[in-house]
DNA sequence: GAAGAAATGTAATAATATTACATTGTATTC
DNA sequence: GAATACAATGTAATATTATTACATTTCTTC
């Protein structure tokens, strides 16, 4: 019962199998945790494989969901394991607003393996859209030297930080004006 | 039987009693909600009564324990139903990486009853204490006017943002360090 | 004082997250 | 290559936070 068939040798039980380009930033991945001396098991390489197919925020439970169709049956603490293990080495963001979670754009553009977890920090900053659900990552270093700044005068030791912003993308808003092209501010539609 | 002594009348069951600077600040509150045509009743009031009387942020599951104390056993939706009042109506913020709520500094400082709401929107942003729990609201424009000038940029509609910097406030900081054979104060409460 | 709107009461349940402990896998040392 | 120690995972139960749906009450306005 357990012969698989895995050269490598590295899972109980099959991973799942993603797209190439995937498969590509699961390989970086892998090579930033080696890097900081840590495991990136086949547990922890499925559930960034499944945020990395979603192009929206993930919940700890839809990742469950997903986890199980693979044959296993597993429980709330294997993901939110796996989950605390990604955040932990900069490969995802967790939306507090939206008790979700998002791959590090830095992971999907993934090239400078080197100053990774460096700038994750220095970029954690998202837009939120209300309308399409998408989230952005900002690429912008100006907001955290601020809160730096205001940190180093009140003596603050700032271990980390999150900022988002919750609104309407512009895409949803030039959707909108579209919908109703005379009147656009007068609809409360919350 | 029904004889409360209260010119207004409001509640139909007594509301809480609180000390004397908080129920100015409550008149104050009430003061704001008036002047945007809304209704402080009893409910909220104690809601935000009870927020004030804390140092540190709350639950909500804190507050409803604390309001079944006066007679009354409320159910989850009449906390939530007066959070989300004074969420919008900019008396108190929600901590997100804390599930948590503590009142607005305005609030607190309370002088300036005009500009309340923009003020409020301008300052979102909270250093929170791992260790003694304690959450400083930050008044500082220029984190915010970066961000505005980002979505700008971006085309993106700002609707509400939150700032959080987690880490170890000054206080603490010293208190650690004090462990350490060498001189500081040491004495603190929580 | 009746109609309609706002607020609250109530029961049930959904969604998110953690604890505690047993088991398995991996790396290392002898 | 067995013994050990530690990291990772499995599993069951439960804690915490939040919402839905609908009945009732209260308030405002006419």
């Amino acid at each position: 019962m357990m012969n698989m068939p895995r050269p490598t040798s590295s899972s109980p039980t099959p991973p799942h199998s993603f797209s190439a380009h995937i498969e590509h930033q699961l390989d970086k991945a892998t090579a930033l945790c080696t890097q900081q001396g840590a495991r990136m098991t086949a547990q922890r390489r499925d559930v960034l494989g499944l945020i990395l197919t979603h192009a929206h925020p993930v919940g700890a439970y839809d990742l469950l969901e997903e986890l199980k169709t693979a044959g296993r049956r597993p429980a709330p603490p294997t993901v939110y394991r796996a989950l605390d293990f990604l955040l932990e080495h900069g490969l995802i963001h967790r939306i507090e607003r939206l008790s979700a979670f998002i791959p590090c754009t830095n992971l999907r553009h993934c090239s400078h393996t080197h100053e990774h977890s460096e700038a994750c920090l220095h970029t954690a900053q998202f837009l939120i859209c209300r309308d399409c659900k998408t989230v952005t990552e900002i690429a912008d270093t100006t907001v955290l030297e601020t809160l730096k700044h205001i940190c180093k005068n009140e003596n603050f030791v700032i271990q980390s930080t999150s900022v988002e912003v919750e609104g309407i993308c512009a895409h949803c808003a030039a959707k909108h004006s579209a919908t109703h092209p005379s009147k656009e501010i007068s609809s409360q539609g919350a």
